[in-house]
DNA sequence: TCAATATTTCTATGTATCTAGAATTATCGA
DNA sequence: TCGATAATTCTAGATACATAGAAATATTGA
């Protein structure tokens, strides 16, 4: 296995967790409304379970694409746009 | 599955070229010199085989990250800037 | 305390992907 | 034409990943 520098690392991650449709389209959606949390994603994603997409929010949240924050049982999740504006400032634009 | 716009499969293909240590790696180092063939790539990527690197040149190339040139018996691959201007600003700033 | 709701974690399974050796293709120079 | 070199394609095996159901965790309100 190749080995890149620490913040490649961080980049790749990113690219990864990108690198798949279902991920890419939440991204898209929680940069158009914030805030939203699993249950809404997954009513708005036909046909992904709600374990999967935990799965997936996951990964875009540990690469740092998106924050979230509790609410009493439910979870918000956010954009965090500095790592957005870094890897996939096209967008925002 | 999910699906995405025509603009976005693009977008995730991109992606999903760069998610692996080793594609993202290729690309740095064509990012710094241009013009270098799949054995020199070999040379200077330690333990990945031809065979394995000609499968990530293809997905680099496919994804419109890379271009390629046939010298003779050699391909000496460069960047697409316009897609890696598009795609990884990051990388060339 | 207990039921209900929201979410995550666990577990298993099917699929995709990375990998490299072997075979193949293509080009050049002798 | 033939041997040598460069690169790709074929093939197979091992690993990683996406997926979802079931179980577990956490919080709220009654």
């Amino acid at each position: 296995m190749v080995d890149v520098s620490l913040e490649a690392k961080q980049a790749v991650k990113v690219h990864k967790a990108l690198g798949e449709p279902t991920r890419y389209k939440i991204l898209e959606m929680l940069i158009k409304e914030s805030n939203l949390c699993p249950a809404e994603l997954e009513n708005r994603l036909n046909s992904v379970a709600l374990s999967t997409l935990s799965h997936h929010l996951k990964q875009l949240t540990d690469c740092g694409l998106l924050d979230s924050e509790k609410k009493g049982t439910f979870i918000h999740f956010s954009i965090n746009w500095e790592t957005v504006k870094k890897y996939v400032p096209y967008l925002i634009q």
